[in-house]
DNA sequence: TAATAAATGGGGGTTTTCCCCTAGCCTATA
DNA sequence: TATAGGCTAGGGGAAAACCCCCATTTATTA
């Protein structure tokens, strides 16, 4: 018997994927969870065999629950559940531990694949995700360190401008607004769009909204 | 008996919805479509009660659905179901016909009692997007007319504009791209800025992207 | 403590975006 | 057959963004 733990925001998913998990003699739901910061307490109380991560999650996101519970419960296996088939998202889940990742555009079937394949210490990835991983990979290799994808550390202050780019503010005015000097904010600028690995201001926006760099 | 069709591209959402439909005795799932453009075809065959639609659709987004359907075949109550509590959303399939609207955080009592109300000709709105509606009236009241959010259609060359700006390519290279002049990439800059109600660059792809304005 | 990163800001420049105007041509539709 | 909307494109100018260069001060951290 497998137990599992389904952690993801949307309590219609919950209750879907439970639905199809009940038809399941050998497999078992114990616990659901409708954000990151509740995960945690409940696995220390009853570990599960798998948990179900959504990687969005309301509180604490996916990547940072799959983290602590790598270190400090690493007998539970992580199965990632995502809307999006973002390479970011899968290299880092699995960075932190995860064993597999699907989307939730998966069938009944694969799902409990998933979960079996998991559950016996293998790792499982659907042909899309393994796809994304696949194109990464190559472009990283092309590119040579060019866009691997993953941003070095935005200061607070950068985070601060970038944020204020993004709602639609001019250098000037985000100079005004936090009392510096424009130069100054042009030089954030200038850095970001380097740390970002972007063209312009497009590119900043876009960047950040897909990878979701603001708080 | 009520005759459901599941109009959503997640399988694993459309298996979940499926499987808790099951235990219901006066329900029954006749049809899934995971894209927009099955959706038509399907009703021309069986009309179903009720089309359980997903607002975010590829091939043919919900909305456009909903029209077509209203008018021909007004029979068929649509509840829309999103991820997204988005003001925008709502108020704009409802105007384009659905009888309800709920989320997909709502739980599986909230979705039976949403389909037998919207089965039974009255409308079925879930409390937090009641309350999201309320806001935007209150806003777009107070407001008057400045930021009621909704978007005037944006013709087939602007989108590809915009497809390029987002992807940060400059106005040269986008009318190089296109084979037309510079002014005219301007001229659809220039257009898309007061459709969106866009200050610059920046605002034009964040819209883009938190409105999913491109395909 | 020494090196590193962050935050500040200046000079001086080019490129890009944004704004105002005008205007012809085409197509769908009321 | 008008009228509207979409696509095209020009002139000319102001504002904003982007690109080098550089320097100082202040934290942080190895």
């Amino acid at each position: 018997m497998i137990s599992i733990l389904i952690a993801d925001d949307h309590t219609m998913f919950v209750d879907g994927i439970e639905s199809i998990l009940k038809t399941e003699s050998d497999v078992q739901v114990i616990g659901r969870c409708y954000d990151g910061l509740s995960i945690l307490p409940f696995i220390k109380e009853k570990q599960p065999d798998i948990l179900l991560l959504d990687v969005n999650l309301p509180g604490k996101n996916g990547i940072e629950v799959c983290k602590e519970l790598n270190s400090k419960y690493p007998a539970v296996n992580v199965l990632a559940i995502s809307m999006f088939n973002e390479e970011s998202y899968v290299t880092e889940i699995l960075n932190n531990g995860a064993k597999g990742y699907i989307l939730k555009n998966t069938g009944r079937e694969e799902l409990l694949l998933a979960i079996k394949t998991v559950n016996s210490g293998k790792t499982y990835f659907s042909k899309e995700v393994t796809n994304t991983i696949m194109k990464g990979l190559m472009n990283s290799r092309k590119n040579g360190s060019k866009k691997t994808s993953f941003f070095p550390k935005i200061s607070r202050r950068e985070k601060e401008v970038l944020q204020l780019i993004v709602e639609e503010h001019t250098t000037q005015e985000i100079a005004d607004k936090l009392f510096i000097s424009l130069k100054t904010v042009e030089s954030h600028r200038s850095s970001l769009l380097s740390k970002l690995n972007a063209r312009n201001t497009a590119g900043l926006v876009r960047i950040t909204l897909e990878n979701k760099l603001l708080d």
